[in-house]
DNA sequence: GAAGATCACTTATACGAATCAGTCCTGAAT
DNA sequence: ATTCAGGACTGATTCGTATAAGTGATCTTC
């Protein structure tokens, strides 16, 4: 039914070898140009697709680059991240599979993993320790992690890359004239607590640069705690002059709060988010947000993995996504 | 390297022939109990997993099952239903490759997934007679589709689904005493205008039923127009008693402009989400919306998957996903 | 002008699982 | 006593690709 190599190499008058050689161009081969453009013309008349079982049996790794995500809502940003990565790694003949499935069973998905042979994992957001990409690495699967320092050729970028957009936050604020800056952050911003130090240590260091004064105050994404938050500020008198919201949907809920209460933004506060959902433009006020662009960082990694996928153990250095400030009406 | 067939064989004292026939219960094989139990113990023993690779060139099918989600932001109700299909199509033995490659090059994404030789094509979302679907189906590979009326054993199930979430907000909203409703609507909800025009009848209908009148108005998610919106109800003193929103994102865009405006809700217009996002619930006014449970829905999904990839042409019918009222604050 | 070296390919084999077509039993039926 | 029917397996082959190991030519080079 489908096209083999075989069929190709009959219709271009070579040997299957050939085709194959051709079609990947394989170093070290010396075949002549004729033959080559009457192989991949052949090829393309007949619609030949390679069969990635049997390339994948042989090989003894397949094209596929797992990537898991679990339990996750995918957020704009992170779908837009997933999607440029997919559509950089296909131009590198790799496709990206993103697993969903619930992590509870961290054994079950490293056989599932080797099952499928995967030319590489790509951990954009697993603890770099996560015992599951331990294994992996252990049965000799190439490994890349976003957490990981030194890996993909960079410090923890995702450390790295969340920090700076912080900085920028309080950076745009303080160059708004906010003098009294308070960052509304979760409870715990991350898993590796190391990394919320570096986070809130840059944050500092920026307020002091900026002469801004910083407040930090942690916040629960639950019912009720953003009103009972704004409840509090305005009986102590503490009503903030600005706010840095951990993202776009913390932003919103405080908003809503604070309107709850008789609070007007931008008027009485200044609120920034992050993230740049959807919601945030539609929204009223429309939120005054960083977004991220991440087509170059995504064109990065694809190559960062395909030469993993290769063999290759370098380690060169990969440019971060970049963010800037999108100014509406909230701040 | 990876433990083959042949070891277990060889472990278990029988031929890799055996091996295969216990490990995927072929049906019409005599192989004694006792047999059947060594060989499981051996791949046991050793940790076995079937390279996904030679069993995909041997079958002509690989375990894949593709579901293209194509340019998307999960929102947390499909993230929840994808991520839910994952773990029941895995308990099938097949796995779920989400496909976020956008959707410009069809064909491209067709020879991407001829190559990949999927089990099946799951597609929650295309519209039925999609183009890449059509040449799939046309190449042979099992497309169930969650848009097409008879396919998956129901009417159109998304068609039918939507439709009697919006008769739900309705009813939930006519039971609170509301005598004047507006339904917020997308310029066009869906793409299959017959689709819409069905989706409309039924509200109108459960409106008739309850005695309730139904205002329909279109309103793009796009920055201002919630805003507008909402000062032309104030100015043509048409403000709703009631409103029954799109989803939970219309809903917290309408509730932001209408607050701007000094309208408050729930005290001077009742409204409801759809969807029940986390942020939802953490906004001010809570949200009163619809939540959906897939479980059920998945699992029938993924054994009609299984047996469609199995060569079945049966259809026999699936239960809907269901859903109900969660009640909070907005309405 | 014989011994390489280079070019332009081809032949043959291996990857790991699935499956068709046997083989060798044991016991019942003729 | 011979045939036959399962029962319980095994051997050999197959899927489509990649690649190591050739095979003839033609071209250098001393």
């Amino acid at each position: 039914m489908a096209v083999t190599s075989a069929d190709v190499a009959r219709r271009a008058g070579v040997s299957q070898a050939t085709v194959s050689y051709v079609l990947n161009s394989t170093p070290g081969q010396a075949i002549s140009e004729r033959t080559r453009t009457r192989v991949r013309k052949a090829a393309d008349d007949l619609g030949y697709q390679p069969n990635s079982a049997a390339r994948g049996l042989r090989r003894g790794r397949t094209d596929a680059v797992v990537c898991p995500l679990p339990g996750l809502t995918l957020i704009p940003t992170l779908a837009n991240l997933v999607e440029t990565c997919a559509g950089a790694l296909e131009r590198e003949g790799l496709f990206l599979v993103p697993d969903f499935t619930p992590r509870d069973g961290a054994s079950a998905q490293v056989k599932a993993w080797r099952r499928l042979a995967p030319a590489a994992v790509l951990d954009l957001l697993l603890p770099s320790d996560d015992p599951a990409l331990e294994e992996l690495r252990r049965a000799g699967v190439p490994v890349l992690s976003g957490n990981l320092p030194g890996q993909l050729g960079w410090e923890s970028a995702g450390d790295v890359y969340a920090r700076s957009e912080r900085v920028t936050q309080l950076e745009y604020l303080a160059a708004r004239g906010h003098r009294h800056v308070l960052a509304l952050l979760p409870p715990r911003l991350g898993v590796d607590i190391r990394v919320e130090r570096r986070s809130l240590a840059a944050m500092r260091r920026t307020a002091r640069d900026a002469g801004i004064e910083l407040r930090v105050q942690r916040m629960a994404f639950e019912p009720g705690y953003p009103r009972r938050a704004v409840q509090e500020w305005i009986r102590n008198g503490e009503m903030p002059e600005a706010i840095a919201a951990y993202n776009d949907e913390y932003a919103i809920a405080v908003i809503s709060a604070l309107s709850a209460e008789g609070v007007v933004v931008p008027d009485d506060v200044a609120l920034m988010g992050l993230d740049d959902i959807p919601l945030g433009r539609t929204f009223t006020p429309a939120l005054t947000t960083i977004t991220v662009d991440f087509t170059v960082f995504a064109e990065s990694i694809a190559q960062a993995v395909k030469a993993r996928a290769d063999g290759s153990t370098d380690t060169s250095s990969l440019p971060l996504p970049t963010h800037s400030v999108v100014i509406r009406e909230s701040a």
